[in-house]
RNA sequence: GUGGUCAUAGCUCAAUAGGUAGAGCACCAGGUUGUGAUCCUGGCGGUUGGGGGUUCAAGUCCCCUUGGCCACCCCA
């Protein structure tokens, strides 16, 4: 074991994931983007008030987050989500609505770790600020469809339902608590204390003896007003035209406190695990007069990165892939020509590598077959006398040699650049 | 935070009832002095996560500790 490995929690990301990572996020960014959305890129820290105005009933603001003094004094934390720093951000600066912005960055949670949990995990996301239309709505769940789908996934399901209008949650919970208090000692424990905090939450029990209760508990669909009727409505008519499926899921809450109206969560194809939730959001219409900002519609998700890469593991799309690499130098003759040879090339737009410490021919050949390369270009004692080199295709071919001012002009031509 | 489970070479694993650590892959070097992927030979590599204890003897048993994983919790 070495001295020092990653902190609980925290890992590297090596190649070749490493890549396979940069790739998700340029394939997120080319998804909205196309949609018309721009990036904005929050700090990592920002004010502790930022954060704790969100949602001061939730384990992630209450519990779990890397909040310290500053040595300016300053109460501060590591962002836990970027929701929140995107409506700090309209708030400041106040951009011209509608503001689509999209994200993509680590959050730090201070939570036990497991497989697809981390205390330091990126998300993918977008928000638009501004607009109440339930096409937006519609809008948003279809990016992340579309996301999915660039990237192979196939077995994503939606969940969707609506919270209401504030109102509306407001009587809703209400009723939720006569129910739960009625049930009194038979709900489990932890339930129990839920109940005082934010009794939506109980909905999402897993625990056995909440099961009956959660079951005969109120609908949500009873305490839609006319217009939160009216605007879920739209957002599963709007759903439907655009053939996406999706599953009503009226005990559907999510884990943040500002959701009002339309909410959604994407879930994985792979039944055993308790981290199936790819990625999730919803309105959250408030949240940015709750941060200094004047009164403005908002609506956005957020998708875990390593648990979607997890679903593509297992639906077997979007592997990482081998790096490839154009050509590799074997200079069996000091290593002078192939520091020439791979600067001309690389200035030509090649991609280029080579071998080091004048190892043996074979040596580097083997290199060269490693690295995924083309062609090996080699110079060797003969080679170097008469101003040649041997370029070999690694893939099958018979290599050939060629005076050295020809190389550049017989690879552009033999790789159609 | 609570409970369970696991921890042996860079990686994946093996080691009969406690007897003093082995394989495959990877890596390196050779296989008649210029060329890779296959094949053959050899080599490098482990105070068995760390600390303490029981024993003549511990990778194997006990305790503590660190970390991974699983469930709860929470959520992405």
């Amino acid at each position: 074991m070495p001295e020092f490995q990653t902190s609980p929690g925290m890992r590297d990301i090596l190649p070749p994931e490493s890549g396979r990572w940069r790739r998700f996020t340029a394939v997120f960014a080319e998804v909205v983007e196309a949609a018309g959305y721009q990036q904005l890129i929050p700090p990592l820290l920002e004010d502790l008030g930022v954060f704790t105005r969100i949602g001061d009933a939730t384990d992630v603001v209450t519990k779990e987050m890397y909040d310290f003094v500053d040595k300016g004094k300053r109460r501060v934390a590591l962002r836990p989500e970027q929701t929140a720093s995107v409506c700090r951000s309209f708030a400041q600066h106040r951009p011209t609505v509608p503001w689509k912005v999209f994200y993509s960055g680590p959050n730090f949670r201070y939570e036990k770790p497991q497989r697809g949990r981390y205390r330091q995990f990126d998300q993918v996301g977008v928000e638009v600020l501004g607009v109440d239309d339930p096409m937006l709505d519609v809008e948003v769940i279809s990016l992340g469809w579309e996301f999915y789908r660039a990237l192979g996934l196939r077995q994503v399901t939606l969940q969707l339902n609506s919270l209401g209008e504030p109102g509306d949650r407001v009587q809703y919970v209400n009723a939720l608590r006569t129910h739960f208090e009625a049930a009194g000692e038979r709900l489990s424990e932890q339930s129990r204390i839920t109940l005082t905090k934010n009794p939506l939450r109980i909905l999402d029990s897993k625990r056995e003896p909440d099961q009956p209760f959660i079951k005969s508990a109120p609908q949500i669909a009873d305490f839609y007003s006319e217009e939160a009727a009216a605007h879920f409505d739209a957002v599963k008519v709007g759903l439907r035209a655009l053939d996406i499926q999706f599953v009503e899921e009226p005990k559907l809450v999510r884990g943040l406190d500002y959701y009002r109206r339309t909410i959604f969560e994407f879930l994985g194809g792979t039944l055993d695990s308790a981290q199936n939730a790819l990625g999730g959001g919803g309105r959250y219409d408030g949240l940015v007069q709750a941060l200094g900002g004047p009164a403005t519609p908002g609506i956005g998700f957020a998708l875990g990165v390593d648990r979607t890469l997890i679903a593509c593991d297992d639906e077997g799309c979007f592997d990482a892939e081998a790096p490839q690499l154009d050509v590799f130098v074997v200079d069996a003759v000091g290593g002078l020509e192939a520091a020439v040879l791979t600067s001309d090339l690389r200035a030509v737009g090649l991609s280029v590598d080579r071998g080091y410490d004048n190892r043996s021919m074979k040596a580097q050949m083997k290199l060269a077959n490693r690295s995924g390369a083309s062609f090996a270009v080699i110079v060797g004692e003969q080679e170097r006398a008469d101003g040649a080199v041997v370029i070999k295709p690694m893939h099958g071919g018979d290599q050939a040699t060629i005076p050295r001012s020809e190389l550049i002009a017989h690879l552009l031509e033999t790789m159609n650049l």
